[in-house]
DNA sequence: CATATACATAGATATGTGTCAATGTCTATT
DNA sequence: AATAGACATTGACACATATCTATGTATATG
């Protein structure tokens, strides 16, 4: 099974962008409407709408409608494909520790 | 301590290009010449060059030279920077589990 | 020293990105 | 029905990005 490597960029563009990984980082605490988010920087309210759509485009976060307020929220299945991503990476990196020198080849 | 969103920016901003996500990813096997990572892609040399350098600028890739060749590989510390962060949002997220009811602010 | 190999740099170009002001849409309230 | 508030959409614009061709630089080898 290979990995899908366009789905995986998709995620970290979504979150490239200082205001948006921080909006995510947000989130992390709850739920929160665009209203409370927008005070937080400074932003125009476009921007922000802006921001939150390349988000929820992402699949990382996801927005409801309760009445006039956008709700958004982190979406944990994939929140848990990105950490499954770099902690793989980061297990890689801890199993070739002691035969790096005998396998690395060369070139 | 607040956190340093611009730089989990530029991290993500490196693995934000399919290419270079993949790349960093065959770097979890261990260190790779360029031209060893160049065979795997459908890019011009000069193309891998600029992303190397992206890459190594982030600070998640090191490059060393050894004698003609380029040999790249992961920078760890870095690399468990990015994990933690999500790590720790994921935890967030389950803390917040059972108390999201009643904790949800008013708009 | 001349040559080949591995990689970097420069310049050009098409496309993408982040931001704003202006405007539109939907929902609740008076 | 009119109004106000919350959010989205549009159009414009400056700037960044990914890619290529052409060229430069360093290192090893005959």
């Amino acid at each position: 099974m290979r990995k899908n490597y366009h789905i995986y960029a998709a995620y970290m563009k979504a979150l490239s962008d200082e205001t948006r990984i921080n909006i995510f980082d947000m989130l992390a605490q709850g739920e929160l409407c665009a209203c409370k988010i927008l005070e937080e920087f400074n932003i125009t309210q476009p921007t922000l709408s802006y921001h939150m759509k390349i988000l929820c485009d992402s699949g990382l976060v996801s927005g409801r409608k309760d009445g006039v307020w956008m709700k958004y929220s982190i979406n944990r299945d994939n929140l848990e494909i990105v950490k499954e991503l770099f902690e793989g990476i980061g297990v890689s990196l801890q199993t070739q520790n002691n035969c790096t020198a005998k396998c690395s080849a060369k070139c």
